[in-house]
DNA sequence: CGACCAGTTTGATATATATCAAGATTCATG
DNA sequence: CATGAATCTTGATATATATCAAACTGGTCG
């Protein structure tokens, strides 16, 4: 709430990325302070080890819609946290082809991927306005190094990327389309309660091609299974205004198709 | 090589996976003396440090063909360390539906979706005769604190199974099902390799339903592909015994599908 | 050795989704 | 407020893969 703006210029981003030098802008923020504490890195820390995390995650940028906060290829130095919006990761083949591989909202971390290589093997798209923190990467190593419960919820945090990627291979190796798409507002809305958020009124903040490209599925097929979903009274559907109208019969789809 | 066998009932498995009762064995491993060390664990460290490694991970178990090394729901204990022979992870969906989520080789740590919800998320099932040591997670974790290296490289083991399962998503996603089997068959091609085996003539482990399961893909069509393959001079297949006659074309086959 | 059984191959047909195309709607901008 | 561009919806058709079915193969075991 009571960040403070500051400009630091030496730490400006890379040259490559011209976006950012337009679009970024710094604000101190801290962990200790910080209303995403429940969902974010610091959990089970006692104020006083919550303030080592201030020291080490004081830079806020910000991100306009298309903006990139990494782009595959760039050098690994930071994870980086959601503060406000929402981004979409997506790798992209040598012959063109791209693939969605996730869509990350306020408290989620990013970036987890280029820690094998030291360089980010995926694209970072802002889908909105949007602000992150960046976590230097050896600092939480270090900081983690001295406290365990940093340390474990780290590994959780990663774990828990591993365990999401097998669910979107299971969705996309065996279901159907509509039952994909069931599965991706299902998903949606139980991120949106967590944090607080209205579980079956939102907004979508992707094309239906973006959802596509998620889902394996072309965006005519999207748009079609949303139409059929609203046909059955399951949910209705504005372009990207959704309203899930019956969660519980979107639930039992899911399966019954064999 | 100098691997005491021995046998510690109080450490018997537990009593719900009985196939494991029949199939265990224990023996002393010492991974300062393994000749896996290049693949495994003990990276950079010191012959004294690696020493330490030596103190948490003397547990090896071995399994057969069908075998269970954890089920989905498991109590999070231990990573597992393959020493010997292959595995495959499986993810069920309450309908019965069942996806097989990667194929784990010599050399590969397998258990890291478990770390989440400190329970395991999938099934991993011996591919054939195989052994696994047993690297208890705590201990682990207690030690990566000690060795910045060994913590580095746990963070990476990590973080290259997200990158590999987001590449998994692409190929599902958006590739067609000959691409995918290439790309099945160039990944297992650069994994043989990687541990001083053949690139080009090896045994799968796997039966075609299992290669389907993985690539979204019913066994017919992994069993056309194959078919194709051969009779384009690409491959040649005796059920289970690969001949990849032609990588070089193998690989500009995939991504030339548009 | 012979019979069986699981796994594999191959063929014929069905079907889900992609592709192509045209309008309709929404959004950004001058 | 009007214009154009992007996005979305819907329809007609094409196509890749699934499904169903039958024959073949290889290994196991009495």
């Amino acid at each position: 709430m009571t960040n403070i703006r500051r400009d630091s210029p030496s730490l400006l981003p890379k040259a490559d990325n011209v976006q950012q030098l337009v679009s970024n802008s710094r604000l101190k923020i801290a962990c200790s302070n910080c209303n995403l504490r429940e969902l974010c890195l610091p959990v089970n820390l006692s104020m006083g080890e919550a303030r080592l995390l201030d020291e080490i995650s004081q830079l806020k940028r910000s991100y306009g819609r298309g903006d990139y906060l990494y782009r595959s290829g760039d050098k690994f130095q930071s994870l980086y946290a959601i503060h406000r919006g929402s981004f979409k990761t997506q790798v992209l083949h040598e012959d063109g082809r791209e693939q969605v591989t996730g869509f990350q909202m306020i408290g989620e971390i990013i970036g987890l991927d280029a820690i094998c290589t030291d360089h980010h093997a995926c694209d970072a798209v802002a889908l909105e306005n949007s602000e992150v923190c960046e976590l230097p990467f050896n600092k939480l190593e270090a900081l983690s190094r001295e406290l365990p419960s940093l340390q474990r919820h780290l590994h959780k945090i990663m774990s828990r990327e591993i365990v999401r990627d097998q669910n979107v291979m299971l969705l996309l190796g065996s279901m159907r389309a509509e039952e994909r798409l069931a599965v991706f507002l299902i998903s949606l809305s139980q991120r949106f309660a967590a944090r607080g958020l209205s579980p079956t009124q939102f907004h979508l903040r992707m094309s239906r091609q973006e959802i596509g490209s998620y889902l394996g599925l072309k965006l005519e097929t999207v748009s079609r299974a949303f139409s059929h979903f609203q046909s059955n009274g399951l949910i209705s559907v504005h372009t990207r205004s959704i309203d899930l109208i019956d969660l519980p019969s979107l639930r039992a789809f899911v399966g019954k198709q064999q």
